[in-house]
DNA sequence: TCTGGGGTCCTAGGACCC
DNA sequence: TCTGGGGTCCTAGGACCC
């Protein structure tokens, strides 16, 4: 297993990979700028949900040295003292930013992954084109075409390229560019030399710590250790890791996304919630729009898990529970699935807690319609709104084989014309009052025609 | 007062089997 | 006193990522 053939051997030879990473800067936070140059130059920060802590910001408020993840009550005060503006997310509009930087990305190679909502992998191996000129080019039509910023690193493996772009990020005398393809092997180790192992892409927190108490402080001293000890000592991962730094590529581009395995939806309350009743609509709405998910990908859940949990940093008891239910028969309708995390719940809610978070999970995920075993009592349970049996629906008895598909079919696409949570199980109640707190919510400049930017004179 | 959400992969250990 | 060995499957939990 760790014969570096058993990785690679299949991948060509490692100098003729290029591989390319190209991510937003500050993504959120360019997001919100395109749409409102009042930002530009200032410390911002967006904000997670419930307005909670920081999870993207500018340059600037960087340099104020707010951390990432840092909560807002503890910076908020920089508003009055530093300028400091505080953004709610608005995801809606940064998936749809996401999805236009994408494509334009996609347009510069046949092969792309999509890695996360601000970043992507693009192959160059084999292209016939000077690399850092090309990676300028990418950056040049991003910003011009849709506002966003963006740095490029380019490398041998996924691993290297991730490296590069941290290099370009944080050295500006590399104009936002780094390409290790370009460099010699002396140059490459040097600046390897000079960054710290915990920068490397798939070294967290208890690697770093690990790894330097055996001597390992920098990249190069990653590079160099040896990929059997390595593997002995940790894992084949962070063995894969040491040939990626290499320039041994062991991990593809993935340019077709898998589909989920699991699918969670969760959420903290606005405020704390103890009243079950309370945390059924909850869980009604979560379940909701995972099953939504699931639907878009052509799945079915084969169990459903839910959780609640009070919050870690109260000074009263922490009561956290779990229940993982398997399902009799896989499904993707919303109310079976539903009716399973509701009696979940009702087994794990204990009275007289301050409720913090509530979630659910699909889990044993598989392609509807494929080797799905249907149970003996399996009409009793897509039965229909009211429980009865489907033998006794309308649809049925006019012919439609199959009542809970259509519904979904009918539910999911006036959703997705009139907009999200249109139609809905009652069971999600109406204005829950521990919804989630978003006090500082730009609108939603692309993708609501009430809320299209406007250019205002000042 | 106020501390995010959604994923993946790997490993260890238990259950079970022969 | 002395109590096999090895394989598979599953799950929980840890570590990582953005």
């Amino acid at each position: 297993m760790s014969d570096m053939r058993s990785f690679s051997s299949h991948l060509g030879s490692p100098s003729s990979r290029a591989i390319a990473l190209i991510d937003g800067n500050n993504f959120y936070v360019s997001c919100e700028r395109v749409f409102n140059p009042k930002l530009e130059d200032r410390p911002v920060v967006v904000l997670s949900n419930n307005d909670g802590c920081a999870v993207a910001r500018s340059a600037e408020a960087k340099a104020l040295g707010i951390g990432m993840g840092q909560p807002w009550f503890q910076i908020q005060e920089m508003e009055m003292t530093h300028g400091l503006i505080g953004l709610s997310s608005n995801y809606t509009l940064y998936s749809d930013m996401s999805q236009r930087m994408m494509t334009i990305l996609g347009q510069f190679s046949p092969r792309q992954e999509v890695y996360s909502i601000d970043e992507c992998f693009l192959d160059l191996s084999g292209m016939d084109i000077d690399r850092t000129a090309t990676a300028q080019k990418i950056r040049h039509q991003v910003r011009q075409w849709i506002g966003i910023p963006t740095c490029v690193g380019i490398g041998a493996s996924k691993t290297q390229a991730k490296l590069a772009n941290h290099i370009a990020k944080k050295r500006s005398e590399w104009a936002g560019v780094c390409d290790l393809t370009a460099l010699a092997e002396h140059q490459i180790d040097r600046l390897m030399g000079s960054i710290e192992v915990g920068e490397v892409w798939g070294v967290g927190r208890k690697l770093n710590e690990q790894l330097q108490t055996l001597g390992i402080h920098s990249v190069l001293d990653l590079k160099r250790a040896d990929p059997k000890v390595i593997s002995r000592r940790f894992s084949v991962v962070l063995e894969r890791t040491v040939w990626e730094l290499r320039g041994v590529a062991c991990l593809n581009l993935e340019d077709i996304t898998p589909p989920r395995q699991q699918i969670i939806s969760s959420r903290s309350f606005g405020k704390p919630v103890w009243y079950l009743p309370d945390l059924k609509q909850a869980v009604t709405a979560y379940m909701s729009r995972a099953a939504e998910k699931l639907r878009r990908q052509g799945s079915v859940a084969g169990g459903v898990q839910v959780f609640i949990r009070t919050s870690p940093f109260s000074a009263k008891p922490f009561y956290g529970n779990s229940i993982t239910l398997p399902l009799i028969t896989a499904t993707d309708d919303t109310r079976v699935l539903v009716k399973h995390v509701i009696q979940g719940l009702e087994r794990i809610y204990q009275p007289g807690h301050d409720y913090q978070k509530a979630g659910v999970m699909l889990l044993d995920i598989r392609p509807k319609g494929q080797g799905q075993i249907t149970d003996l009592f399996a009409d009793m349970e897509q039965g229909d709104l009211f429980g009865r049996p489907s033998q006794q629906n309308d649809m049925e008895r006019i012919g439609v084989k199959n009542n809970a598909d259509q519904l979904m079919q009918v539910m999911d696409a006036i959703n997705a014309r009139m907009g999200k949570h249109t139609v809905k199980l009652a069971g999600e109640g109406f204005k829950p009052h521990w919804a989630m707190k978003r006090n500082r919510h730009s609108p939603a400049y692309t993708t609501d025609i009430h809320q299209l930017a406007t250019v205002s004179a000042c």
